[in-house]
DNA sequence: ATACTATATTCGAAGGATCGAATATTCAAA
DNA sequence: TTTGAATATTCGATCCTTCGAATATAGTAT
């Protein structure tokens, strides 16, 4: 009785710091864009369309945390996303949110305009 | 040219939403603890052998995204998993954790001892 | 009503994440 | 070797998260 839950800390630390990196709207974009192969920073930039630091720092965190890999080619560095599994957990949460999609968009209301009431 | 990303950003802040959900050892923890049925939020705090308010608080987290339901039954309120994706998004990671396990583990140790410099 | 149990909420401190601005690094081309 | 392009890092301000302690709420039993 009471027997603690079995997974060790240090492999739940890990998961958690997966979620972390992506839990990011940026980041998630980054991702999203590497599904279909690799792509420069600079193009990653372009596509996002903002600051060349704040990407470059999302980056980093990608990388801190392998989620993607680097490839340096003359000038440039190609990104890639390491392990399709990553792409797979990011389909997996698109057809959570066509299932929810109804309670997600409250969801996003109430965070997004917190005034009382605006239009409608 | 410069075409943007296509999902609109609420999308994206949404599925961030839920990875920052999980992004914490402690939340990944009662996810998968409640992976089989529901449990009271004591069962949960006994398993999980963890402060009361700190475990209610991470509770209140996944209550708000919206992870968990809850039923309240007497004295106590039970916690459940609300949509099944959930947990097969855990079980990807876990698959992911195995597959990438001998890097998973440099990264933990890097993370945990940051001593200066002990081998080498 | 009072007391007890189960759970939630509020508070404030400490640490972590995010941003743009500025600066540094690296490579290639002139 | 200077210049320029592509990318990375550092810095400091601001905000967000997490924690335990204290307190509040709700339900049950006496």
């Amino acid at each position: 009785m009471d027997r603690k839950v079995a997974m060790p800390d240090s492999l739940r630390r890990f998961k958690a710091d997966i979620f972390q990196a992506l839990a990011h709207p940026t980041r998630i974009a980054i991702i999203e864009l590497l599904a279909n192969g690799e792509l420069s920073a600079g193009e990653l930039i372009a596509k996002l369309g903002m600051e060349q630091a704040n990407v470059s720092q999302h980056l980093a965190v990608l990388r801190t945390k392998q989620l993607v890999v680097n490839r340096k080619a003359g000038n440039q560095v190609f990104y890639a996303v390491r392990d399709p599994i990553i792409i797979k957990v990011l389909a997996l949460m698109r057809r959570y949110f066509q299932k929810n999609l109804k309670g997600a968009l409250e969801l996003l209301n109430e965070i997004d305009n917190m005034p009382a009431d605006s239009g409608r």
